[in-house]
DNA sequence: GTGTTTTATTAAACTAGTTTATTTTTTTCG
DNA sequence: CGAAAAAAATAAACTAGTTTAATAAAACAC
């Protein structure tokens, strides 16, 4: 039998009360337990209808690819925190890929436009998002990029270690190149 | 007596439905009508608790001042469209501004977050934002400037020609200087 | 209307970040 | 383990966008 138990403490977590039986049967069965490997594909720009996924262990990234080719990544997922496109089931742009060996909770759309009305608090999570991105945005436009870096650095340390650097300046909106460069620079100022 | 027909017709479209009398009761007394004149301060960064802004008519404009004094707009607001920081009621890191002569009407975050529950399409409104700021994000990260200035001008030229270069500059991120250039090189080219 | 302030243009020197190419280091995997 | 592949570092020439400053044009105020 699939460990559902992660996804009942977060449900249990943002409804402030423990789940009932009745409860966590229908939390199984609105929801698919996936495993991706290490670079599976999971969506493609150009997928109707995508799902979305709740992250039991493992790390994923959505990105897209521009006209010229080059991949820019617009979000990390890891450990308890929720992927995915929100445009969703409308085409979409994005690449969604496991960076990590990871597992999912995932839920189509129109269950979880219904188990929203059930837990409202899950689209304070879309709020939350929103609040993220716009701070991301924000920063991105107002920093240089040895500033964003060292943010990142100090917001969520574990991910610049989890990540390959090609995949962290993608995140910064530079090349793996200038990215080097801004690390030999401050590895050179500590000493 | 105040307009708040507006108002009506927008609940009036989401709900999909008319309003009854008691609805519009309702709704007048959570909604305040305001009006803001050019250059106004609507409210500023550090303040608390701000309240979210559906515009009447005329055009608002919400900003950072980043470390060096140098402002970006995020995002404008005109006729029909909400505006507000969602990180309400915690304390905001920006300042909304009219610029133009502007009449809104207002509601707390309270009031917002019980009417959500009643008008459930609201939140929907949250998750197109999502979606309308993260394509801005990757835009601005994915392609140069003149890309995005062209983009800005068929999406809405409306917002291009009511708006000062200088502001809508700081919309694509650039300075005033190079949106001029841009907009320079644009006119050599079409004849 | 005309004088004053604000906004936009132009030019020139500069810098943050890119591109391409080569070398070195690290990771993967049979 | 050792070979091959992937990722990171370094260098050099380049470009998109900035800064500062001076000028021109447009908008505003009385």
């Amino acid at each position: 039998m699939e460990d559902f138990s992660l996804l009942y403490s977060y449900f249990e977590k943002i409804g402030n009360r423990e789940l009932t039986d009745t409860e966590k049967e229908e939390i199984v069965s609105v929801f698919r337990k996936e495993t991706f490997n290490k670079k599976q594909r999971i969506f493609n720009a150009g997928d109707e209808n995508t799902r979305h996924y709740y992250i039991e262990k493992g790390l994923l990234r959505m990105y897209i690819i521009d006209q010229s080719g080059k991949e820019f990544n617009l979000l990390f997922g890891k450990e308890r925190q929720w992927l995915g496109d929100l445009s969703t089931p409308a085409t979409t742009s994005y690449y969604l890929e496991a960076v990590e060996k990871t597992t999912v909770f995932s839920i189509s759309e129109s269950a979880f436009a219904s188990i929203m009305s059930k837990y409202t608090e899950l689209s304070t999570n879309i709020r939350r998002s929103y609040i993220f991105l716009q701070k991301r945005f924000v920063a991105i436009l107002s920093k240089t990029a040895e500033e964003n870096y060292e943010e990142l650095l100090n917001n969520d340390p574990d991910l610049v270690q989890r990540l390959p650097q090609y995949h962290i300046s993608s995140y910064l909106g530079v090349t793996p190149v200038f990215l080097s460069k801004i690390i030999a620079k401050r590895a050179r100022k500590k000493d």
